[in-house]
DNA sequence: CCAGATGTTTGATGTCATCAAGTAACTCGA
DNA sequence: TCGAGTTACTTGATGACATCAAACATCTGG
């Protein structure tokens, strides 16, 4: 291990980004799969707050519509959402979490902030630093 | 939008972490895919410093090792990779990039840094406090 | 030397991703 | 108002990943 506390270079503070985001991702996972979720299902549900159309979701997944159908046909088999029609447009569909889709998902946030305790190492004043810091890397999805 | 730039919670930098660990992803995959590599093609080629037995790529990828079979095909009918027999166990297969190979990853992994202008407006002093602030959130990968 | 463990592949199956095409419904201008 | 163009969703074809179970060759230890 080197020691370059001092002075990360970009590239690797561009891998620590990395190696954490792919833990999170797996911690993400593993907690869906213990309610039978993929990560896409569970990434679906966690957006439902509120009715959202299917072309809203994709948009949300960054993903083709068509792609959407298929995942809610999925969710909605198990009754974890429900289509329903938009009355202000009758080509719409709005899908909706269930009581059982809510409930899914909250077991879901609640194990990831559980397998985090890492953050509670961090004082009030080094996540204000971290989240101003970080808050400077998140990208403002320009067009390329 | 919340005023709560002095202290943050919990949630709310786990939300900034996954923002930012999907964005990311978001772009490793649109930089693969400009070379016609899927993502998980390019991460694959990217642990390719050496050679690395079909085996170890499993473990490095945290997936089945029936699956890394299809992986590698892939990538060795487009001559980016080669299987070469380990002279040490005769089971192994050790998996080499070719040197087209190399040069693919390392021009995804230069659109990577480039995409990252945003990490450039740190000074050293915020690199190196970044730097240290994630390092202690980097996951030990202990068993569940 | 033989029983068990290990490394790789194959085959079956399921989910996610794309694209192309089709249907229904909305919108807007002539 | 009517019709062309856009939009929302679905279907079908195809391909990449992912899992598991099973087969096979090879290593390893007692």
């Amino acid at each position: 291990m080197s020691e370059t506390a001092t002075h990360p270079t970009k590239v690797q503070l561009l891998e620590l980004l990395a190696a954490i985001g792919t833990a999170q991702w797996r911690e993400f996972a593993a907690a869906a799969a213990q309610y039978g979720l993929t990560p896409t299902q569970a990434r679906v549900l966690a957006q439902l707050d509120g009715p959202v159309p299917m072309r809203g979701l994709a948009a949300l997944l960054v993903c083709d519509a068509s792609n959407v159908t298929g995942i809610v046909d999925r969710l909605e088999a198990r009754e974890l959402v429900r289509r329903e029609p938009s009355p202000a447009d009758r080509r719409v569909k709005n899908v909706v979490a269930t009581e059982a889709g809510r409930e899914v998902i909250r077991r879901v946030r609640e194990e990831m902030q559980a397998a985090h305790g890492a953050l509670d190492t961090l004082d009030e004043t080094e996540s204000a630093t971290l989240y101003a810091l970080l808050a400077r890397l998140r990208p403002s999805m320009e067009k390329s």
